[in-house]
Formats: structure tokens, sequence, C-alpha cells
DNA sequence: AATATTTTTTAGATTTGTCTAAATTTAAAA
DNA sequence: TTTTAAATTTAGACAAATCTAAAAAATATT
């Protein structure tokens, strides 16, 4: 069983390494929000539990048992993100720190149960994937468009907001399946984006780029 | 800001101290499994915060204060009972274990919002009654059957379940509204329960029990 | 009331996760 | 390639929550 801190440091190192890997150390400590010679500390006993690769100075990737650790606690936090949006009527962005907390409740059981109440979801409200039972990511054909880069291209294929406002606003802005996009800005003050479509410039809200559903 | 230890001792205090109070340290030291010596230093330590009246020797009584706050964590304690048999289908006896640990997550606005999804609860799935946001407990005017102890008598008012096979089986009985009933004896292998009802001994099992409602 | 027993507290040590400051290693720059 | 800078690790310390063993206080017994 591992406690509280050790789990985070292993979802830390999760996320830390899709972006580059090995992870090192400060960025950990960054995350972390504590000093790098506290993480060193910690990368040594996990690398006693066997649930990371550390070389000192060179940084550290988790082992298969702690990968698959890290994905569980990914999977509770996004489970619970989807219970707290859709049934207890949290905004997307209130849901983040209750999760941090819920993702470390173990109990299978209860995350199962969970996972069928929700009926199963396959991502989170912010449009992350939501791995199974055995760390399996299902691939998805589509992602949000809010979840794109700046140059990222891709197909307008779905929308996940059926109210008639919304899909008249699209359809005034040329934002319909199939049309081709790419992303050329995005604006970090209030997450809004701005898109080529058929060679010209529009600009959507991050409200609306939520729930546009690209595919590659 | 409490840490999961202190809140842990405070709900603890709380509990011992509806049998007698004030509650002694070798009464905590058994319930939170630690030793007594460990009991005497956090109860320093909570004296300090003025969550509990401690004198050396004599014992401990919660402040208003920490009154509060013990309250506060049994009601999340018991609506996530609620949650975890209504809509995640637990049993009963389930879900204990994992209400201890959510009991511990703090947000105003997830422990609101959850009571508003379960409908306002005002007792969890083992009867015992819920405590709103200020602390009050809303005066019952029934409790379930399984929660008399021998020797005590009452009223049947109501029931908590409501399929026609039960009610069959309680008029089979002769467990109709507005009998006066006495509990003689329980079976602790099962929690089965033998009654006194009009001179007559019957006995009824721990689920049936668990869906008489009293009145004293 | 004196003695024995139980309960509680103190003193000092341990573990976990953190820190600062100094030393070491690696990477970058002159 | 030597020097400088950045990143990382070591060493030693600290706070939280626990422990054991011994001392002190309260309670029970003879």
């Amino acid at each position: 069983m591992q406690s509280y801190t050790e789990e985070n440091y292993l979802k830390i190192i999760y996320h830390l390494s899709i972006i580059s890997n090995p992870v090192q150390t400060n960025a950990i400590a960054e995350r972390t929000q504590t000093k790098a010679a506290s993480v060193t500390d910690m990368l040594k006993k996990l690398s006693d539990k066997e649930l990371v690769d550390y070389v000192k100075y060179q940084g550290v990737s988790l082992t298969e048992k702690g990968k698959l650790m890290a994905i569980n606690i990914v999977r509770k936090h996004r489970l619970w993100e989807v219970f707290l949006v859709e049934k207890l009527n949290f905004k997307w962005d209130e849901v983040h720190e209750v999760a941090e907390e819920l993702e470390h409740i173990n109990s299978t059981l209860l995350t199962e149960r969970l996972d069928e109440f929700l009926e199963f979801p396959k991502v989170d409200p912010h449009g992350d994937p939501i791995p199974d039972q055995y760390g399996n990511f299902a691939d998805l054909s589509f992602i949000k468009l809010s979840k794109l880069k700046v140059n990222d291209k891709g197909t307008i294929t779905g929308v996940s907001e059926h109210s008639s406002p919304f899909l008249k606003h699209l359809e005034k802005l040329g934002l319909t399946l199939g049309k081709k996009i790419e992303v050329s800005e995005i604006i970090d003050f209030d997450g809004s984006v701005e898109l080529l479509i058929e060679d010209k410039k529009i600009n959507i809200s991050r409200e609306v780029a939520l729930h546009i559903l690209i595919s590659k």
C-alpha cells in the first residue's frame, strides 16, 4: 500500500513523462511544490519499492508496476471529475482540487461501481481519456478542439453539446461537420482559440472549443 | 485546517463522549489503535488549538469549536454512506471503511451538492441521523427497529421498504402499524431480533428489522 | 491508612516527508 | 579545454505522529 504522498509522486511522474522521459528532479519539485532535495529522497524510496527506475543525476521513469499504479490514480481522478460534473453539477473548472483528493480513496469496489454508475465514460469533462481498470486507454477517434495545440490540424466530426443556440452559433461561424481546421493561436488569458478555416481566421471562445470534436 | 489524524481524534472523542463525558485516554487509545502515550500527545495538541478541554489525568471533552468539526465529519460520513448504498448499490455492511476515508474530503461545495443529490436524507443506511450543515440533528419521531436494544419498547409506526413481498411478510408475522413491541433478544451471530408482540415471541431477520420504523 | 493496581503522563527514540546549506556532478560558455 | 553555471545529491535538522520504558497520579484493595 502506497502513501498519499507516494501516490502523488507517481501521478506527477506519469504526467511529466508524457512530455519527456526520463523525468528530471527539478520538474517534479516544481509540480509537487517541494524542493529538489526532497524529491531526491522520495525517488530513492520509490526506487527501493521498484516503482521507478532511477539513475542518479540522470532522471527517473516509471516501472511497469509504477505505471499501472499511476494510471489507476488517473483513472480515479477522471471518473470523479465526471461524477462531479454530471451528477453534482460542478463546473468544469471547479472539479480539479476535489478530484485531487478523491483520487486517493482506495477501494476497487468503489471505483468499479462508480464507473458503472456513470455508465462507463470514455473521457472526463476536459476531454481527457479515462483508462479502464487494466490501464488501457480506448483510442478515441476524436478529441475536443480545446485539446489541440497551436498548428494542430483536424476535421470537425462532432459536437458534445446539442442545444440549438450552440449549433446555430457554429453554423454562423462556418464550423460545420467535415470542415478542416487548423489552430493558429491559443490566447492564454481566456483560453479562446484562433482557427484557420478555409483560409479565413476566426476566433472561438474556450467554451465553444470544449464542445467541438475533432478527428485528425 | 486540521490533519486527517486530528479529524479522526475529534470524531472518536465525539462518539465516545455520548457514552461518557469526559472521555478517558485509554478509551481513545483503544479506538484509534494507538497507545495511551500517543493519545496524551495528541490531546495536548488539540487542546492548544482549543478544540478540546483537556485536564491532565481527568479526561477530555470537545469545545464548541471541536464539536462542530466532529459533527461535520459525522455528517460527511453518513452522507457518503447513503450515496454508496443508494447510488452505488453497496450493501449496508460494505460501506463503513470507504466512508471512513471519504469523510475526510474537505469541500463544502461537494458536501452540500452531495446532500442535494441524495435529496437531503435524514438518516444513513444504519438508521443513524444525519446532522445538517450547521450541526443540528433533526429530532426523529421514529428510529429503525434494528437500532433498539434488548428490553427497549416501542410502537410500529412505519416501514422504509414498500415492496409487496416485504409488506406481506410483515402482515403474516402480525407486525402491523400501531402494534406495540418489545425487544427480548438480539442474536449476535446474524443480527436477528427476537420480539415480544401481544405476549407472543417472534423472530425477525436483521434485514427485516432494518426496515421497520418504531416510535417510543 | 498503607499498599497494590490501574491509568495516565513524561522522556527519549523512530519514521515519514520535508527543509537548508554545502558538496558534487553534469551541461554550457568562454 | 578550462571555467562558469545549472542541476542534483548529500548531510544534518525539523515537525508530525507514533512508539517503549519509566515515572507519576488516581483509584482500588486489604
